[in-house]
Formats: structure tokens, C-alpha cells, sequence
DNA sequence: TTGACTTACTACGTATGACGTAGTAGTGTC
DNA sequence: GACACTACTACGTCATACGTAGTAAGTCAA
């Protein structure tokens, strides 16, 4: 938290974390898009700019993964569509499972406990 | 496995997976480009054309994330360096982070079992 | 020894999308 | 009524993912 960083990380070039991002903020509840910048500042520490975001967000929604919601104001609210849902979880386990191969290739011990074999397998016969 | 797809998710857009995933197999040791296609496609079902491969691996290069390693025929294996561990370290722990917030919000449980607070406390606030 | 197949690349082009910057307009507040 | 904050729109640039084509060396079978 504290000092959000801007995307450009250090090593791996350019990402595609903007869509994501914005997912996972509406997955728990809509939000207009001042709002998601918040949001994502606060939970990943990163903080996008509006060239970044309302792209994403235009994006997302051509492709039917958020939808705009009704607005009282002149705040446009957006929500997450059921295959946003979908698209969102599937990220989220391939996040999860090419997580756990890095991590046991470098050797890594992640914060959670886990027991013997795992996705981390694949290793024994690279 | 079995059939390896391209890159091209279908929800969200184009990613920067290629890099990631070149660290991660180069974590586990020196390999050139082919055989890195091929350790790539067995440990996350992805397929990286010629394009994105070696698109990739120069620009790795060219960071120092990862550098080549000495050849005996026509083949150019390369190697993570130290900073290439540490970048894919973070990129993992991130990945980590990110993932379990998003299973938390969507309400998914995932096959690691997990002891109750986490980064998901994020979410009460938003 | 030729031809087919696999391995292992190089080279090139396209287009997507991340991201910065600037501008603008409404809203609250002192 | 000026200033800060909110909430965007609009535009441009550039990195880079990715496809395709081409090339060349090694392998193996007939």
C-alpha cells in the first residue's frame, strides 16, 4: 500500500494486469471508475492511470466481461458480467498454478502451507 | 497438457505471459530456444511461436534477466542470471497475491488449503 | 544420395493495448 | 469565487506479442 507503484514494473516488460485488475475490483461489487482505481491502488499497490484504465474498461466491455451499470449522476458504474466471472477464475487458477511452478523451481517457499505434491511436478522430468 | 494452446486467451486481451514463462523454465535450468517451447508447452499448455519466443528472449536479454550460455553446435542455450531469479521471484509472489485476492472475491476455494486471514483482508475496506 | 522430417532458428511485419499527458467539467468547501 | 478533488474524455506513442515465411543443419529411411 502506502506508495502506489505505476505498472511498468522493472523486468517484465509491458503486462497485461489493467483487465485483470479490474476484475478482480468488480468481483466485489460495481464501481464507477474512480472508484476501481482506488480499489486496485489499495489491494495490489498499483495505480493506473486514466489512459490505462478507462482503455481497459472499454475493452472489457466489448468483449461482455463487465457491463455498465445504471447511474444516478455522472458517474459511470460498471459490474461484472457472469463470463467476467468466468474469464476472472480461470485467470486466477492459471495465476495460481504458474505461481506454484515458479516457486518450486526457484525453490521458493510461498507464505501458505501446502502439502507434498502439487502442480509442481511437472519439474521432476524437465 | 495434450493440446497446447496459443497464448490468445479468449477474455482478456493480449498478456505478457512469454517472459514469465521463459524465466520460469530457464529456472530449472540452461535450455536454447526450442527446448524451451517445448518445457513451456509441458508445464503450462501454452505454445509460444517463433515471434514471441525469440521476440522475448532478446528483450530478457537485453535486461540481463537472463544471458547465453556457451555452445557447442548451432544451438544457443541460454541461463537465468541473479536478477532474472530475483524478477521472477517477485513476479511470483505478486502472481500469489493477486490470485488469492481474486479467489476471494469471486468466493473460489482453490486445491491449497489455507489458514483463514490472508491478503484478502484487502476487501473488507472497499 | 535423395527426399522427407525434425530441429532450431532469423527476419519481418502487423496490430493490440498499456500508458502518459492534457484538457474539461461537475462538485464541495472555505 | 477560487481552489481542490472527483471523474472522466481524447489523443498520441511505443512496446511487444504474435503470425508467417524462409532458411539451414541434422537425422533417418528407401
Amino acid at each position: 500500500m502506502s506508495k502506489a507503484t505505476r505498472l511498468n514494473q522493472p523486468g517484465l516488460g509491458r503486462n497485461n494486469e489493467p483487465p485483470l485488475l479490474i476484475l478482480t475490483s468488480l468481483a466485489a461489487g460495481a464501481k464507477h471508475g474512480y472508484a476501481l482505481t482506488k480499489d486496485i491502488e489499495a489491494f495490489a499497490g498499483v495505480s493506473l492511470g486514466p489512459g490505462a484504465l478507462y482503455g481497459a474498461i472499454a475493452r472489457l466491455e466489448e468483449r461482455g466481461l463487465i457491463e455498465p451499470a445504471p447511474s444516478e449522476d455522472r458517474r459511470q458504474p460498471y459490474c461484472i458480467t457472469a463470463s467476467g466471472r468466468t474469464a476472472l477464475a480461470q485467470a486466477v487458477r492459471d495465476m495460481r498454478a504458474l505461481s506454484d511452478v515458479g516457486a518450486s523451481r526457484l525453490g521458493l517457499r510461498l507464505s501458505t502451507r501446502r502439502a507434498g505434491r502439487s502442480v509442481a511436478t511437472f519439474m521432476v522430468t524437465q
